[in-house]
DNA sequence: TCCGAATGGTCTGTTTCGGACGGTGTGAGT
DNA sequence: ACTCACACCGTCCGAAACAGACCATTCGGA
């Protein structure tokens, strides 16, 4: 049932993900990531395997198993998960990303500033694109915490594109 | 001499900075990030002895030993890890990082917005002012890439503050 | 001289992660 | 009805990342 080991922000994520669905399995929670949080946070395959088991064997999660064919795994929360989750979403968090942008490195140690930029660019525009198409179907409302998610994307793919825009040209940023 | 396994980011880390200080030991570089490069991507402190040990078995640094004391290792580039590290350097990548921000993460599953923006908003109103004294220093010549690197955080965590205002005040960001 | 801090280095147990690989279901075409 | 291709689903492995405890050396000052 329980013993506890730490809980990371992959487990946070399972639980979040798992509380949403009601029930699911591994493979409901893969499509699940492609299908939000995946725009900007990626979840291995093999984790999100891994994950639950470990979370079940701690007693954050009820397992039932499939007998024939796939034998596939059901998750749901037990008690023990949900107040865990609920928890974590109470404490607001001071933590922040790092940037660790392949490209700013590469910048940092001195590659060449300008096809360098036009690579990112590129890769960097087609990304705004779909996030503006995005941030369109929210439309005016106020946005969800998902939605608001998507739209700090935004903000930062913008500030990307500004930024490589101003390498590109030679001027400073 | 025998080179097999593949170099990740870190790999190219090492070898950048060892390159600058022509021969370096794992200290050396450990201090070199903290000084620069750690503003934007943090290399832990195991990576940093563990790392030039595979590229050298890997024959892309020479290893040298001091015998008596501290027993030191004094590490420079073998001309394939020149090679390598050139080779690095004159590709552009059009890889990206993803935002990965714990914060945006809670915000996405739904955790009260206010106090969370009060948290990021402090802890990024001080990286802001760290970041702004280091930019004043560069002045308004033509950045270097390392200075690039600075003005491209700035960029980001000004962005940071930005949306966690508007989340704090209720508004669209 | 001795103590404690700063310096410098190593080890261990976990977790992460990519990718290879292997089964299972299904439906389109025959 | 058959089967073959492909999508669906799950497991496993090894390399690397990581936290952080722990050990050893050097040095400065009371």
């Amino acid at each position: 049932m329980s013993s506890k080991p730490r809980l990371s922000t992959t487990s946070y994520i399972v639980l979040s993900l798992i509380d949403a669905a009601g029930e699911a399995t591994p493979y409901d929670l893969k499509r699940a990531v492609s299908l939000g949080l995946g725009h900007f946070w990626s979840v291995p395959h093999a984790q999100v395997y891994a994950e639950p088991e470990r979370l079940a064997e701690a007693g954050y999660l009820g397992e039932r198993r499939e007998q024939g064919g796939r034998r596939r795994r059901h998750y749901k929360l037990t008690a023990q998960g949900e107040k865990a989750l609920r928890a974590w979403l109470a404490e607001p968090t001071d933590e922040m990303a790092e940037l660790r942008d392949p490209g700013i490195l590469k910048l940092f140690f001195g590659s060449d500033p300008r096809p360098l930029a036009s690579a990112q660019l590129s890769v960097h525009r087609q990304r705004l694109g779909k996030l503006e198409e995005l941030a369109q179907r929210i439309g005016e409302k106020t946005p969800s915490g998902a939605e608001l998610a998507i739209l700090a994307g935004l903000g930062h793919e913008r500030e990307w594109v500004r930024f490589w825009e101003r390498v590109e040209q030679g001027k400073r940023p």
